[in-house]
DNA sequence: CATAGAAATGCAAACGTTTGCCTAATCTAA
DNA sequence: TTAGATTAGGCAAACGTTTGCATTTCTATG
């Protein structure tokens, strides 16, 4: 149906070769005959079939992204947005295309991975998770195939690339945060321990806790998935203790807004009652009630060096793995405040 | 790099156009020979390569969805996560890929959608967003490439299959709620009216506004692009009003959020001061403070009827366009109440 | 003027499939 | 028994590129 590179061959009255290295500017070719070829290139208007070029030189230009089950309301997150876009910026300007995977089942979600790689159909892949014991990413490393994880895979950790904030220091800082404005019972509020970045957030926490001679306390952590139902029964335990936090590290922004709500169910306001800190800085943090201090990952930069990273692994396969640090920074809004002893504004 | 299936012919003493016939479960290949090749195949550990299958068929098993431009928030709308659960889902069952497509101009989203057509990536392509004089529509219009629209087109309507809501009954439906709560001023906000949802749920807004005799004044409707502090302005020139609504269709749910907070700022609660309605029901409307009422536009099932709709277009040239409507439902919950002439319980 | 290089271009194989057509073997029915 | 039909499978061309190598055409040098 296209018009083929043999077509405009005949039609600038050169070889099918030259044609092609036109295409690649290849220098062996003279400027005249470059400009009489891509004459007939645009009056034809042809455009190279990628499947053809794809088949011999075994490489399309394209890389997979994964993301998380679709079951999954995480997925809702505007996280994935956000580092799509970073994704999709650099993938763009380095002319590759994004094949999208996801499923509804972890299963589905391996098979999608697997017939993008068996099939030829990628060149590398960029995985938007990272679980324990995730079969996607075993498949892909015993499968030596480039890719690379946003956040920390929990094993191999030297031998795959990954680009990551410092999570347990940002977590450390925004903990201090709270405890420089006198808090000292803190409750850290966080997802499924099996996600790498939770640990993280919770070592940091902990380490903010210890060295300000703080206690850790086990019944001032909760893990929920943030269902509904499951998030308030959590937030409820909490705040039913003799002795409930006044501030709280929240490990996602979405999170935090579920709290607020839940928190003034309870009669409890936030800052006036409980001080709440968390990470993200997703946009939405901006416009809740009352805006949230966060802590900003830079998730379009996360994406963005992660297919850079990528790339540059697809384009030289010896190139080493790398660990990719993008740094954050603390977005003080108005989510906290001062400690002190005295009851709720507005209750 | 992979096996061929020359090596599976070897392998299984056949010749390779058997083995792509048992690929294809081609009934005029015997059960024992099929078995026989299909035993080599998996100790080979085969798998076809695509991008020679798109070769001689021309045709990828791959659709590409275009997403609205990465740099509008827009983009971080719990919508499209969940169309593209739904869109995903029948792609894996039909065993296509997805191509995504993004870009922070509408030129570069155009040059993508170019690639993914010209160079033979995709079958066919999904619309995510349909806006008035929108070159991308065009572009495919006219190359008369198999395309789906979810949303409604603003032009050739007839011509182009597109999976949408009744959005001016939904529309009509939840002013009507309103109306009969007793609110007689009642407002609308909206994005931007290049947006055929924007112009349908206008039209729905004021339908019920003149079969219950109310009068539609222009000062009531607001056109904002919800960016932060256009919003703000918008709703502080609609409360400055002498007769402020009592009530408001606002047409996105995140939107609404954003007013929620907006008037808190004003001294303005919802639903005691105003009553407010909105549409999609994303999740974060169960959860928010209040819980919306709002109409579920069921999102998944909007991608799910595109991507099943344009496969039956690639998969039968010949099929006619159609216009598929989703049923819509409204969901009651928090935000309204019966309107009486009384301050503010908070207040 | 002959000729060695260099520069520009062409030839043809290869990439891994699918598929129209052909052939050999087997079967069916008269 | 045999002609014709049916069945099972093979052959080879085709899809649209890229690329190593061969060939032609210059250019400049001795």
């Amino acid at each position: 149906m296209g018009v083929t590179i043999k077509e405009v061959a005949k039609a600038a009255g050169v070889a099918p070769s030259t044609v092609s290295r036109v295409i690649a500017d290849n220098p062996r070719i003279s400027p005249a005959t470059k400009k009489r070829v891509r004459k007939a290139m645009k009056e034809l208007g042809y455009h190279p079939n990628v499947n053809a070029r794809s088949l011999v030189r075994s490489s399309t230009q394209a890389i997979g992204v994964v993301m998380p089950s679709s079951a999954d309301k995480a997925l809702q997150n505007p996280f994935f947005p956000e580092v799509l876009r970073g994704i999709s910026t650099v993938a763009h300007d380095l002319e590759y295309s994004l094949l999208l995977s996801t499923g509804e089942t972890e299963e589905e979600i391996l098979e999608g991975v697997q017939r993008m790689v068996h099939g030829n159909r990628v060149d590398g892949v960029i995985l938007l998770y990272s679980r324990l014991k995730d079969k996607v990413m075993e498949f892909l490393h015993e499968q030596n195939f480039p890719f690379v994880i946003v956040g920390k895979p929990n094993e191999n950790i030297d031998t795959i690339s990954h680009v990551d904030n410092d999570n347990i220091r940002a977590s450390k800082e925004i903990t201090e945060h709270l405890i420089g404005l006198g808090h000292h019972r803190i409750g850290f509020i966080g997802g499924s321990k099996d996600l790498a970045v939770t640990v993280d957030r919770i070592t940091g926490y902990e380490q903010a806790l210890n060295q300000a001679g703080l206690p850790v306390k086990k019944e001032y952590r909760v893990h929920t998935e943030f269902l509904k139902s499951g998030g308030r029964k959590a937030v409820h335990e909490l705040f039913s203790l003799e002795e409930p936090p006044t501030g709280l590290v929240i490990s996602d922004d979405l999170m935090s807004i579920g709290v607020i709500n839940m928190l003034e169910e309870f009669g409890l306001y936030v800052p006036e009652d409980v001080s709440i800190v968390s990470f993200n800085n997703v946009y939405m943090a901006e416009v809740t009630r009352p805006p949230l201090t966060t802590v900003d990952i830079n998730i379009y930069d996360l994406g963005a060096q992660a297919c850079k990273c990528l790339v540059e692994k697809i384009q030289n396969k010896n190139e080493p793995a790398k660990r990719i640090i993008v740094p954050f920074e603390i977005k003080h809004r108005m989510s906290t405040q001062q400690w002190k002893r005295e009851t709720s504004k507005r209750a």
